[in-house]
DNA sequence: CTGAAAGCGCTAACAC
DNA sequence: GTGTTAGCGCTTTCAG
């Protein structure tokens, strides 16, 4: 067996309240005490039992994160942003994966709140109303990061997807674009992030006194990008389109996929820009041009909220906005009178 | 606060101990008791502090995940592996991210055990001999995942890389190719897996009676697959090259890329392999012909082997070679004479 | 079938 | 400075 904390202290003929102290340094212990103490922790290997720990401090420094899919990037930067910031404060995380399904979703709150985790981070694709709800009642610091929905009345961290939306597309009226298609995405209500995205794609086409041409993607997934590649490329050749702003990376390279793949070329034939600049984005060739949603930080953001709460200071606003960033790369380029 | 057993057992009028049976389902209780104490538990909503169970039985039910970057998708698919059947078995993961640095690889082995975790699982990319020298002493169930080094003597699952090596070559000469050139790594040792991947490229190549072309690049990211492009072009025109087997997707992919930036057409003009089958690798395009390891698969086998060893069985071997599966897709095609 | 009591490994008063 | 002791919330003998 592994030792104890009483083994330690019959070791070094001190009572175990001393071995305590010594490591945890929570109170003066002597010298010579001291020298006793740490020799015995070596010579047994000792290493304190963090279960029995968190038991009477009541602190596991544990953090729930359950996510969607750890296989998707931008999920994976979240957790790396969330991991490195926790491991600075000594907490540890704890990982579950959805994918996607609700209930599980909920299910995991359950068990993590079991383990005694002092927060939990959901990183989701849906939303999912059954934890907005319920939330409050396990008392836990909790933060919502979700991709696709604007979450109200909950901590979350997001981003200014309107102000995003219009820099790209000045990006692409400044290289002579007008003709601009926005390729959006069917969801199933009001609070998506989409339509604040939509809402900076029309404001800047309203501005250049132009109609908004809009077409509507079923899922987010890189094939559906490729299955749209016909019906838009259509509608392109009616509407004499020379540019195509996608609401997410995934959609703009399914797109290009398609393009390659039916011989357009761009950026020569038509230019494209994406959004959240995937790590994709940068290794498909031509390059994408896109916006950089800061999903490192993100992760990080959250967890220093958690950690925030955990130590008492009060958090006033619940939402944090982060800056994006546009990303100009070979997808687009000056239009071709 | 939240309800402990106590409370539970005030409010049914039983005692703790009917409680622990009932939620452990441990003993018989009379239905009557079990009645109360399941409405008690309701109506408090009761949740077992796992903290707690844990320090009485000693188990955690977590298993420690170290990777090296959960960034990589072969690492976030294995972590996939890991979780899902850890799941069925009750089982929660504690993730950390070494980022390569051997000590804290053998640091969060260390505090993964003050957790009590009941197995680790290390997902490295470099050979860390402290960990190999000292897990024993650990006594906890260890498996040692590496993509580039054979781990000898240690738990772990692997492939048979020789005889992916060879399919992929038999798939090249089949379409005629003849010289073909191989990129490996240059690695430090002599435990590489790419001996092994040579291994298969030489007796293929000695059996079409064809002298070996092999080409060292030094590193296994896109970029470095870029940064070879011009001298790898000089060789192929050198050497009539036809085909090139690149002993990573990653590698092929920037080979690949600069070939795009400077006109040279594949499959056209020259074959291209690589070897992994990273989610890349389907979404690029051409698409890319390679190898496919299952990496989900061998995160579901190791940590099915370390939930063996927790529950006594008896393991005989160390090693477990996996299944590996070619991959044509579109940039390796028929020589044109 | 049920309850009392011991104890998992540790921290934190509380005395000395 | 140091030791004694009472728990943390739970499981598990051991009696009854």
């Amino acid at each position: 067996m592994t030792a104890t904390i009483k083994d330690v202290a019959r070791l070094a003929e001190v009572s175990i309240s001393t071995v305590s102290r010594v490591i945890n340094d929570s109170k003066p212990v002597s010298p010579e005490a001291r020298r006793r103490v740490l020799k015995a922790i070596e010579d047994l290997g000792y290493k304190p039992n963090e279960v029995a720990r968190s038991l009477v401090t009541k602190k596991s420094n544990l953090i729930g994160v359950i996510v969607d899919d750890i296989g998707n990037s931008y999920v994976a930067n979240i957790v790396r942003g969330i991991e490195e910031i926790g491991r600075m404060y000594n907490y540890d995380i704890l990982l579950c994966s959805s994918y996607g399904d609700r209930q599980i979703e909920t299910k995991f709150i359950q068990v993590l709140t079991t383990k005694q985790v002092e927060g939990i981070i959901l990183v989701s694709e849906i939303v999912n109303h059954e934890v907005i709800n319920n939330i409050n009642e396990y008392k836990i610091p909790f933060v919502y990061l979700n991709r696709y929905y604007d979450i109200v009345d909950m901590p979350t961290v997001s981003m200014d997807y309107t102000q995003a939306s219009k820099q790209m597309m000045n990006h692409l009226i400044e290289l002579g674009h007008k003709k601009i298609l926005y390729i959006t995405q069917s969801m199933d209500n009001d609070l998506t992030i989409e339509k604040r995205k939509i809402k900076g794609y029309m404001d800047s086409i309203n501005s250049i006194n132009e109609g908004p041409h809009i077409y509507e993607v079923n899922g987010h997934r890189i094939s559906f990008g490729y299955e749209i590649g016909e019906e838009v490329k259509e509608l392109v050749n009616q509407n004499e389109i020379t540019a195509i702003f996608c609401c997410q990376d995934e959609i703009a390279i399914g797109l290009m996929n398609y393009f390659a793949d039916n011989n357009i070329k761009i950026p020569d034939d038509i230019s494209i820009a994406g959004f959240g600049d995937i790590t994709l984005a940068s290794i498909y060739r031509p390059k994408l041009t896109t916006i950089r949603e800061p999903y490192y930080d993100i992760g990080a953001v959250a967890i220093r909220r958690i950690l925030k709460v955990i130590s008492g200071e009060h958090i006033e606003e619940k939402s944090i906005n982060l800056p994006i960033q546009l990303v100009i790369r070979e997808s687009t380029k000056k239009i071709n009178k």
